[in-house]
DNA sequence: CCGACCTGTAACATGATATATTACAGGTGT
DNA sequence: ACACCTGTAATATATCATGTTACAGGTCGG
């Protein structure tokens, strides 16, 4: 099991428009060209992250917009706007069908999903810790470094 | 994307085998009915349970036995003992293709890599900190309440 | 030593999901 | 009018989780 690619495809997706957009129209296209995946795809996730208010786009011309600053979006926000796990499920699949004639059947689940929703709930506040300012700020960090050694 | 229910099954058989292991023989069977599923899953969770050394069954005789106390399996041994994420990937799919002649796509991986593992570090931590001890008391104080309300 | 019961494992079916791809209707700006 | 863009539906494919049947071989009580 893994979370889906599309949360590393956003936070690509939203570095990119950050760093681009002054320069040039940030078109689905061009992102796709960057991240490596189909248009289509980029469209979706950018669709996703518009329903949360993320960004803002443009039909016809093109081009997405950050609505707010960097630092004020977190991984946190990027990971529920593009659903990577169901809100009302969780992160565990809990088996569905615990026997309730068998006492350690009809009491698992709640002597469990206490520990579980802890696990799930460190997790988020870790990724609530982490900006896209912070992201972006390694990355053209990174790309600095490149143009040292040249 | 959620973590697969054998996660949550291996923590019920667990349980059950500590509850039941001295008043009735403990077989495949039996512990497919407390869990609800097909009595080969429960085997194959024994089996990856058993590759990690957390427990040992019986050929022919049947019935499965724990290698060490409760308290010192925690839910992170079995969740990496049923294999819940891939080793190596981890557990965030980064997007295979970011394109390498863009100075974004060829720095985001690097830049975003470091927070990801962050990430599944603390959860990790949080599931090392519970131990199959803690588990297995709430479930017997969830069963002493229902004797009491009789 | 036979028969009942068990485990380990392979083989196959099925449904869900992630990702890719094509297609197209409709918006925008020159 | 035209080029370029977005939003979205429809479809294809691959992978994976889970269920199910089947069977070879171990163990043990009678």
């Amino acid at each position: 099991m893994q979370i889906t690619s599309r949360f590393t495809i956003a936070v690509h997706i939203i570095t990119a428009i950050d760093y681009f957009q002054k320069t040039r129209r940030v078109s689905s296209e061009f992102l796709a060209g960057s991240v490596g995946v189909n248009p289509v795809i980029v469209r979706n996730v950018i669709g996703m992250m518009r329903e949360a208010g993320i960004l803002r786009t443009q039909k016809g011309s093109g081009g997405a917009e950050l609505t707010r600053p960097l630092s004020d979006i977190s991984l946190y926000d990027i990971y529920k706007a593009v659903d990577c796990v169901d809100s009302e499920a969780g992160l565990f699949h809990f088996h569905e069908q615990p026997n309730p004639e068998c006492p350690v059947g009809r009491n698992i689940h709640q002597a469990l999903d206490e520990s579980l929703a802890e696990i799930q709930r460190v997790m988020e506040e870790k990724m609530r810790s982490v900006s896209l300012a912070d992201i972006s700020e390694r990355t053209r960090q990174a790309i600095g470094k490149e143009a040292e050694t040249e």
